[in-house]
DNA sequence: ATGAAATTTGTAATCGATTACCTAATTTAT
DNA sequence: ATAAATTAGGTAATCGATTACAAATTTCAT
């Protein structure tokens, strides 16, 4: 039942003529009768032969296959963007290939080290948050192997990246509570090692001072992506005698702790406080009190980080291009912040 | 900058040996004197030699790629299984290939086909709803491509699959609606093409057979999966005189959509209403009444599913093995059918 | 009809690593 | 001391496709 591979050799075997003169009426080369390559195209089919994309990719140095690093694939968030990046790639010919660092530096770079090995023609990455140095990625530069940040970025000539504008995004979420009539805005805050919640909390303290509102220290709490922070740092703020009217939380797990503890303690939402989150994580629409968020367009992040690479690839000139794509974020606005007219006058 | 890329004969150049033995050196061949190992490896260190997988892959007719090819990588079930499946096969030294069919059977096939081109090692797949063919699954077989169903499969020799007793799991559930006192018990199915549909279905009606419960063919209302159509189902089945006490739904969205229309008639969950998930999605524990839902263990299944396809590697033998893994599944009851005593006595 | 131009096909090297088969050098046995 | 056995390393073919260059064939102009 075992079918050995067939292989141009094969044909041409077969046919009776060279390797080359099928390799030739396979790729359409102009230099090959009508007649031809048509009886070649004809056997090949006949024949069940497949290219083997191996030796092709061997010959040409291209394999057309990219890989993308991410430090989960199972995030909303990362597996949505990969979807993007596969929708656009996918009909160029390229294949994906999946890579996690579990937010390890180590993987990261034993991870880079493995697919640079397999000769990829480009790489797509969202650095961990324990990443610090950037040697390895300045090794696949090195070998002008296209190499693309999405979302989180380290500061380094020669790479291009995609990624939200986050300090507009703090802004907005900022801004939007304030409108909402929220002057005691707290701020739940991610892993300030990553560039992404620096920003957050800069558009945060940005749109206070533009409103007049004085930035209070204590509103801060520094939580990491997990419903446990979100719902400790609520019972921190709630220790404090001025309390907030609001939270802006830079992770929606985060948001959701904040929700279930307020509500713990009776608070009404959102008439006492508004909750805004952030990611528009599929869980927050769902809620019998919808959590208002940030979304961050990753499938959108995802095409045009592929898009980016597709240009890379093309100008192939070995000038190495940067180019920085900053997307605008998109506030759902739901019940968690979304007061009536009425909610509003009490608030106010 | 660039530097080219180096190959054993710049190593074997420079030491003045033959590439043969830099070869063997590096794969730590015991006809090599350990001087001689030594020295390869260092100079190989010192010169930032990379292996080439691409060269080696076309010598040893293995690339250590696999492919994965799912309907959707950012449904959470899909892209936690394959975090499973990357997660046991990264420590072996292989790269994951993600495809998408996007529930087409055609694209299911150009995948299929663009992946054995690339001359992967081996496949994991789960059908598209609209496969009807197996056309292009036993084309894979016959180029003697280990092939693996997960979740999704089809009825085919030689081919291992690892799926969810979604039998038991449709009984698990129901009896666990029945013990909490329901005994009108609707179900929504979903797409009864597929075959964890029919399953869990046919593990509701055993399970009401069981307890003695006539089987009402009304309570039965196909859905797909989502909201909307959780939504419809309900209205449809408060048409009835007779109304269910229970919903049993195939998949968590339509249960979401059913608790939501639910709401909106007034009826009180779990003290009237008894509903069940399936999925376990992650929304499903999140919200402020968290839904009964089944899980599917994706990651285990993902782990499984490579254990499998690396002993079939290892095996090596050309007959076909067949194997069947059926994970048990595991029910998370919450708030949506878990009633307190007061509750299920008045229920009874 | 004849040489030049255009078209079609073949030869052989190449991509980088592996490995069967051979040879040379060293060690062991008698 | 010499044949036999070990050990270390080299030579060259191979995986399958591509392609520069060469060669053969056909077409065309005069």
């Amino acid at each position: 039942m075992k079918k050995d591979k067939v292989t141009i050799y094969d044909i041409s075997e077969k046919l009776k003529i060279s390797a080359a003169t099928v390799s030739r009426a396979l790729n359409n080369n102009p230099k090959i009768s009508k007649k031809t390559r048509e009886l070649v195209m004809k056997t090949a089919r006949d024949m069940n032969y497949k290219q083997n994309r191996l030796a092709q990719a061997l010959k040409q140095g291209k394999t057309n296959n990219v890989g993308v690093i991410v430090p989960y694939i199972n995030r909303s968030f990362f597996s949505s963007v990969i979807r993007g990046i596969e929708e656009e790639l996918t009909p160029e010919g390229y294949h994906i290939i999946i890579c996690q660092s579990h937010e390890e530096e180590i993987n990261e770079k034993e991870q880079l080290n493995a697919l640079l090995n397999t000769q990829i023609d480009g790489i797509f990455m969202s650095v961990s948050k324990t990443t610090q140095s950037t040697d390895h990625i300045q090794k696949a530069l090195d070998e002008n192997t296209p190499l693309i940040f999405f979302d989180r970025r380290l500061e380094m000539k020669g790479v291009s990246s995609v990624v939200l504008d986050d300090f507009k995004a703090g802004y907005m979420a900022t801004a939007h509570l304030i409108e909402s009539g929220c002057k005691k805005i707290a701020h739940l805050s991610g892993d300030l090692n990553l560039e992404i919640y620096r920003k957050r909390f800069e558009g945060y303290k940005k749109a206070l001072a533009d409103h007049d509102i004085q930035f209070n220290e204590d509103y801060v709490i520094r939580t990491s992506s997990k419903i446990e922070s979100g719902i400790q740092a609520v019972e921190e703020l709630w220790k404090l005698d001025d309390k907030p009217d609001a939270i802006f939380s830079a992770g929606d797990y985060a948001a959701l702790g904040a929700i279930q503890e307020l509500r713990s303690k009776k608070v009404i939402i959102p008439d006492e406080v508004c909750v805004v989150g952030f990611s528009n994580e599929p869980f927050t629409k769902y809620m019998e009190l919808p959590i208002t968020s940030m979304d961050q367009t990753p499938l959108m992040m995802g095409k045009i980080a592929a898009q980016v690479f597709l240009e890379q690839v093309k100008e192939k000139k070995s000038v190495s291009i940067e180019k920085k794509v900053v997307l605008p974020p998109e506030l759902f606005i739901r019940e968690s912040s979304n007061r009536k007219p009425t909610d509003l006058k009490k608030a106010l």
